[in-house]
DNA sequence: GTCTATAGTATGATAGAC
DNA sequence: GTCTATCATACTATAGAC
């Protein structure tokens, strides 16, 4: 096999143990061992952990900046731009729920370009979902309340999806994003 | 100020160097640091950076089970009960949304005894949510949806209010619940 | 492509002076 | 209660043999 896919082996492995216990915690001989050779062996495949953690955010993010332009340069109405962007989630957890745990929780150990990158990118991510519920709640789509509140209680739960969706004893896709929506946009009571 | 005010002063500083890098990305010479003083100095106040730790968590996750503890053994209906956990987030969360952090993030780098102990407390509260939840489907108060769909999306979003509520501009505590019951409970549509 | 050996640095924590 | 000095260990990464 050609030494990228013996890299993408170990950018696996390490989004696994990235989750277990963060960026900081792991260490190259940590990963060494998950990959059952030694230590220095990793820097034949890969130039330091710095470039192991930000090819797993880096690639991530801009996979939802690619989905959420997609969705916002469409004609649909709010509310279906909603349900597009919680399929969205869904589909890239199922996909790769291992390297989201890293980009919720150690994006902040990018090292200067990438770390800025990611910032530029998740804030233009937060702006366009907060102007799809704008102008969902101008149109009369969506109810009136504080913008930021929806949101935040929004983006937080399809945020964390990635530790929830393991658990659960292969859920269906299509009948996860449906019943998602519902609890999602319509609430539970 | 006796060693006790002193040890609390050194909690609170690592809290919020916990959430800016995790538990692990910070070093004792950090937190020195943050505080003016040498790092061999901390240990005339603290025994181990692992004691920071379980301290931060531990109080913050019996303050939980406490507060869940009185509304299980309260009388009321569902809805006021999802009402009522609303409210304890958002208390402990302005109370104390640094250590929140670690309690979200770094709980796994407990070590054995108060890893037991907190794996338990958060199981049972977990499993609080879940019969009020299911209670209230069945008596018809809440919306007969995917219950595991139900408390993880309100869960994750009350878990991550100590994220978003510091970037808020001194939102009001009265208001907030009001909104995020609206949000949460009644959906965005 | 993996190994052993090791450089250079950083870590948590202790001893003992003041 | 804080300091300087230091220990023992662990870290990322490199050099060079096979």
């Amino acid at each position: 096999m050609k030494p990228e896919g013996r890299k993408q082996e170990i950018i696996q492995a390490a989004a696994i143990l990235f989750k277990e216990k963060g960026y900081s915690a792991v260490t190259m001989r940590d990963l060494a061992k998950a990959m059952g050779i030694k230590a220095a062996s990793l820097y034949n495949h890969i130039q330091s952990k710095q470039e192991i953690l930000s090819t797993i955010i880096i690639d991530l993010a801009e996979e939802f900046t690619y989905g959420m332009g997609q969705i916002v340069s469409s004609d649909e109405g709010a509310i279906r731009k909603l349900e597009n962007i919680i399929s969205l989630h869904i589909d890239v957890t199922l996909r790769n729920a291992d390297g989201l745990a890293s980009l919720n929780n150690d994006w902040m150990h990018l090292e200067e370009e990438n770390l800025l990158y990611f910032e530029k990118m998740r804030q233009d991510y937060e702006e366009n979902f907060r102007n799809i519920v704008t102008k969902g709640t101008v149109a009369g789509e969506v109810k009136p309340y504080n913008i930021e509140i929806m949101v935040f209680s929004t983006l937080s739960t399809l945020r964390t999806l990635y530790l929830w969706y393991p658990k659960q004893n292969n859920i269906d896709a299509a009948i996860l994003k449906k019943d998602m929506i519902s609890v999602l946009l319509k609430g539970v009571i």
